[in-house]
DNA sequence: ATGGCAGTTTCGGTATACTTTTATTGAACC
DNA sequence: GGTTCAATAAAAGTATACCGAAACTGCCAT
């Protein structure tokens, strides 16, 4: 059933972006299901496979593969290619760099958005609230009010810089997120940080996002 | 016709069983070239034409090339790939992430740079210092300070996320270089940096890096 | 003279085939 | 029963060929 929903999607996409090239086509589509979690953190990525699944030659998929390793989305090893290995050391200085861009990115964030930034977000924020013991519903609320207020972040190297890491981001948020209470700290976090987007209260956000990132490291660094 | 083939058969190994596989070593051949700036701003590299320079096929020259452009030393274009078109937004949008970064990098290499470090910084320091009037070689001898310092960074992270955008770096620089003025105040900014560090100064190296990239941005405002 | 139009060339993109490397499996030996 | 080494398999790396698109060239017409 997977496999036919795949290969619906992959035609799909082929016809409905035949103007791109089959590397870009294959890199966002890994992209994609790389942020949405749907890669388990023992499963090997090889060209391969998926250049059948996608039907394609293995060229296209290994250029794909190797970009999102230089993107830092995946790691390739001598057997195939699979997530990063995440340890301690490695969350932690993630976290430092979370730290250093994350806030300054929301004061922009708060000065530039527009109405549509500010449905996008509410909308992620609404999903994530309303998923109220479906963990994975939550996720995807999450990682939607993520990626809506990157979207709002006008200087596109900073919001690739964010982006780089967005997979270990998405995984530490998976770790945590068993623990209702950790769930509810998070809405509380996002609902407050929208509120200061939405009054385009630069300094108020920014202060925010240091906290929520202090309290996800904190509430990582207890189950870890 | 057989002898012709275990010929190039046994050639091939030769290449194969060296340390790195030719993408890497073309890779790090054409960035250095580049770091060097043997490549003028409308010069095209092709992957023809390295191909056949270096003995090799398309496809490892290619996907140096491409690996290049996802670091962002290169673009890639309809016709060949060349220097990217660094454009005053795309240069203020890597002063942003400079900001944020670097400073609070250089912190880190204050506290836990080791006497290796220190002796890279000055031999770097040392090679700009002696190059007077010769750019090529002064610019060496920054870029090579630059790496230094980025070598002490133990925030494999935070180091990865600077070197990203290296490229666009060393452009900027490249381009404010041919005054003397400019050299004047940049071997005296890293001189005072490298002091800070060697004293472990954490917050001095902070703000000095800070000024050091402001009078950067300012440099390359008057000129562009 | 200039502006478009078609032939030609160039170069990137993809497909396929082959080689090298490395992990895993299995068998033999201690 | 455990250890080591060889055979096998899987996947990366590389080479070559073909195709299509984009750009350059030169011609023609206005």
């Amino acid at each position: 059933m997977a496999n036919f929903l795949d290969f619906l999607s992959g035609w799909y996409t082929l016809f409905a972006m035949s103007r791109t090239s089959h590397r870009s086509r294959i890199h966002e589509a890994l992209r994609l299901r790389l942020l949405r979690g749907e890669v388990g953190p023992d499963v090997r990525l090889v060209d391969h496979a998926i250049a059948a699944e996608m039907g394609v030659s293995r060229m296209p998929v290994r250029e794909a593969l190797m970009q999102l390793v230089s993107e830092g989305y995946l790691e390739g090893t001598s057997r195939g290619f699979a997530l990063p290995n995440l340890s301690p050391e490695r969350i932690a200085e993630v976290f430092v760099l979370r730290r250093l861009l994350e806030p300054h990115a929301v004061v922009c964030v708060a000065r530039d958005r527009t109405v549509n930034d500010l449905l996008a977000m509410r909308d992620a924020l609404a999903l994530a609230e309303s998923a109220k013991g479906d963990v994975a519903a939550f996720h995807r609320g999450a990682e939607a009010f993520r990626n809506a207020w990157l979207g709002a972040v006008r200087n596109n190297e900073l919001r690739n810089a964010i982006q780089r890491y967005s997979g270990q981001v998405q995984s530490v948020r998976f770790a945590t997120l068993p623990d209702p209470a950790a769930r509810k700290i998070i809405v509380d976090g996002l609902k407050a940080l929208l509120q200061a987007v939405e009054a385009q209260d630069g300094p108020h956000a920014h202060d925010l996002m240091l906290r929520f990132i202090y309290d996800a490291e904190t509430a990582y660094a207890q189950i870890a």
